[in-house]
DNA sequence: GTGCACATGTAATGTGTTACATGATTAT
DNA sequence: ATAATCATGTAACACATTACATGTGCAC
């Protein structure tokens, strides 16, 4: 996500981090001590770099997305849609697909959303019929809770139709 | 969660492992290095303890939820639900309605319900709110990946109200 | 020159992940 | 006896959280 947010330009970790406070969807962390670890990390790897090669002591640092990290940000992006993700890592599909149409060519999100689509789908089936197998044997509200579940799905079913019809009336 | 689980009676680490196996939901760890460390720290706290004082070795090892460990997971569910909690911890709310009724009187239910609708549709209307006053300068799949939240959220808020009549409908 | 927001960090702690190890029990 | 499955665990590593610390630059 961070390299997601470097790759229109160079930024400071303090506007990086200001970035995730804007947003009121709150899926990731916003803390410094997750930030500033993970930006160094990332430094580490060779993946971004400070701007200017001047140790600047304390201050703004500026960081830049190397080449290097540009390839993994666009491997990270064209990574298949699999049910595993769609089964445990449910919004990182959804940050996934934000940052598609900054660094991938314009046939890259039509393709992710018909992977999407077919694996929620598929899970989804598997949810309804645990609960056609198991509903009455559970709580009332045990029930209802996995209702959530199934109603989550199905909605991010829904949104992945929507979008793949918007994409295909407008190509761009 | 695994005291929750433990709640109806006595079981194994290995049995709680395939508990969460067997559910197709899968928004908690269930890897044998999440749940054995987990429950010993849920024993030293006292929460719970070994059914059969005889040491045993390796084998087999039943655990039972104390007193005191019931009122640690009374204190959970009873919570009021926050706007943070419906912020951060979707799923985990989703987990505290599923364990509401074999634990609390039926009460409680419906009373977590209405909090529930009411912080979801407030922060709904937030995400709303955000969208209408940033749509137009988001790129096309940015713009589309913040609409997927809104799609969970709206999900969320539409299962809540249902739930509530179902419940007031049936009160048991 | 002092307060305040800007900007970056660290330390302690807890815990999840991955991969592996090992003892116990049952069926053949 | 042996294999499979039952059952419990550990070690190395990475990382998030919380709370705190510290420097920087500007406005008044």
């Amino acid at each position: 996500m961070l390299m997601g947010l470097l790759e229109p330009g160079p930024r400071s970790g303090y506007e990086l981090r200001k970035a995730l406070l804007g947003s009121p969807l709150k899926h990731f962390s916003e803390s410094p001590g997750a930030i500033y670890p993970a930006l160094r990390r990332l430094e580490s790897n060779g993946w971004i770099a400070p701007l200017s090669e001047a140790p600047a002591g304390r201050g703004r640092r500026d960081l830049r997305l190397t080449p290097g990290g540009r390839a993994a940000l666009v491997s990270w992006l064209r990574r298949p849609v699999t049910r595993d993700d769609v089964v445990w890592r449910l919004e990182e599909l959804a940050l996934r697909f934000a940052f598609l149409d900054s660094v991938l060519p314009p046939t890259a999100a039509p393709r992710f959303l018909e992977d999407f689509v077919k694996e929620t789908a598929a899970y989804l089936e598997e949810l309804r019929a645990f609960h056609r197998a198991n509903a009455a044997t559970m709580t009332l509200t045990g029930r209802l809770g996995f209702e959530s579940g199934l109603a989550l799905y199905a909605a991010k079913l829904g949104w992945g139709r929507r979008a793949l019809r918007q994409l295909r009336r407008s190509p761009r």
